[in-house]
RNA sequence: GGCCCUAUCGUCUAACGGUUAGGACGCCGGCUUUUCAAGCCGAUAAUCGGAGUUCGAUUCUCCGUAGGGCUACCA
């Protein structure tokens, strides 16, 4: 009985890409769904252009997804074995240090590790893809050290894969041409095959592979862009991959449940901001208003957040398409709920059919008095029964129509020529403070 | 160039030989609201091309075509 262990194996050379963070995430949900193991291993064999501090990032980015590693390491911790296999490697004479000029430096001569290229066709079954046959001889003698003590990629993962019982290799399809390569090694070394899946590549909107150069890719300015941690995880699975039926929205715990090889894609596939919105704002619907509140403070100075009550909190969840837009909103089209807005007398009358002041007054005053008669706390629903035998009474506004009436009330809340309706306003508000904002536009309109 | 992979609405995808080719996002239209957003209803929209196999191909095979990936002493 063969357990499973999967593993992402990201280099610490910049922000975490939302290609690894797919990958992560199949890898993640493979093995718990078989109840298995999730490695996170750092590949920091090129000393070059590693920089410890991206290690950090790079877990604390899988810990914000929920992607929990049963085991995390670095893969220089293995420099012993790495040295260990390479010399046995060359003492068996399946590798053979080769002295050359540096690619880097052609004045000078290095002593490279080279395997010994058997020259055979190498067939493999990939769990998406099928069989796939290619022929390795034209890969030569390939390097797979830079010296005994200098893995390359190729080398080091196959060592630290095996050493870790890696059962299912996981990865974007761009590793796939390399994978034969990582295979001779391998063989090599005499360690057995894991099971191969390489993932459709995530692509930008002109179909190639999505850059660091030219697109947000990193998982960080999503998440500063208050995108949250499950819908990114729904939207990456759905990318790629679908259960089969019509279902839209998981959750982790249900991708680990339904997740299965069959329902992955062979071709890449388009990453969509639009569509990420849009399942983004199903996950900020289904928070409770405590989760909500937290998330809409991330980034604010304390001296920024605002009290929000369960009717804002709607208010938001029925716009607002990512946290930062939602904290937008609050600064500006519905800064009216937090603090009064100043009027332009030109704005308060309606523009279609053309109104003159005195009957938008007219018109004000005569909310008024029901409006007294709310007790504050009404539902939105309830302001609106109250308001709405006013505005359709002709005899209130001569012959505007209900335009003549809720634009006006509406601005004299909000101030904002685009904001929520006037009844939710005012069931925000109060009825004190709508009255009181309405008798402001009366005087203005008295000038 | 060589090698490898891929091919259904604009996008993500369903249909694992027989469907009026389905859903979602977006777009467009309507309802609601004389603002905006949301919501509801509706419309437009796809099997890359050509040969086979088959009674029947989106589905299987081959050839084109197109796109992508890899071709490092990066990972």
């Amino acid at each position: 009985m063969s357990t499973v262990t999967t593993r992402i194996a990201p280099s610490p050379t910049g922000q975490m890409h939302i290609g690894t963070v797919r990958s992560a995430l199949f890898n993640y949900v493979w093995a718990k769904h078989n109840k298995g193991t999730f490695l996170i291993r750092i590949e920091d064999t090129d000393t070059e252009r590693n920089r410890p501090e991206w290690t950090q990032m790079i877990w604390d980015d899988f810990e914000w997804c929920g992607l929990i590693p049963d085991k995390k390491y670095i893969q220089s911790e293995h420099a012993p074995r790495h040295r260990e296999l390479l010399e046995r490697l060359v003492q068996e004479g399946k590798a053979y240090v080769s002295h050359e000029p540096s690619k880097n430096d052609p004045n000078i001569e290095v002593a490279v590790i080279r395997l010994k290229n058997p020259g055979k066709t190498v067939v493999f079954n990939d769990l998406i893809h099928g069989e796939i046959t290619f022929d390795t001889t034209e890969l030569g003698d390939f390097v797979i050290a830079r010296s005994m003590d200098d893995p390359l990629y190729h080398f080091a993962v196959v060592v630290d894969d095996a050493d870790a019982h890696v059962s299912h290799v996981i990865r974007g399809e761009d590793i796939l041409s390399s994978t034969p390569r990582q295979i001779l090694i391998q063989e090599a070394l005499g360690f057995s095959r894991p099971i191969y899946a390489h993932l459709p590549l995530i692509l930008s909107a002109d179909r190639k592979k999505l850059s660091k150069r030219h697109h947000v890719v990193s998982l960080a300015d999503y998440r500063d862009e208050g995108i949250l941690p499950e819908a990114m995880i729904n939207y990456l699975a759905l990318l790629g991959w679908n259960p089969g039926t019509d279902e839209e929205h998981f959750s982790l715990e249900q991708l680990i449940e339904r997740f299965s090889f069959d329902g992955v894609q062979k071709s890449g596939a388009i990453f969509d901001r639009t569509k990420l919105l849009s399942v983004n704002q199903h996950w900020m619907r289904e928070l409770s208003d405590d989760d909500f509140s937290k998330h809409l403070d991330v980034g604010l100075p304390i001296s920024h957040k605002l009290p929000i009550s369960h009717k804002i909190v709607v208010l938001l969840k029925e716009r607002a398409k990512t946290f930062k837009e939602a904290q937008e909103m609050l600064l500006g089209e519905l800064s009216c709920l937090f603090s009064e807005p100043t009027l332009d007398r030109n704005q308060l009358s309606i523009k279609k059919p053309k109104e003159r002041p005195s009957m938008t007054k007219t018109a004000l005053e005569g909310l008024l008095e029901p409006l007294k008669a709310l007790p504050e706390g009404i539902s939105a629903e309830a302001v609106k029964e109250a308001v709405m035998p006013l505005a359709d009474a002709e005899e209130a506004v001569g012959k505007g129509g209900r335009g003549a009436v809720l634009w006006p009330l509406r601005y004299a809340l909000s101030g904002q020529e685009r904001s929520p309706d006037p009844f939710t306003l005012i069931s925000i508000l109060g009825t004190k403070e709508a009255i009181s904002r309405i008798r402001k536009a009366i005087a203005i309109l008295k000038k």
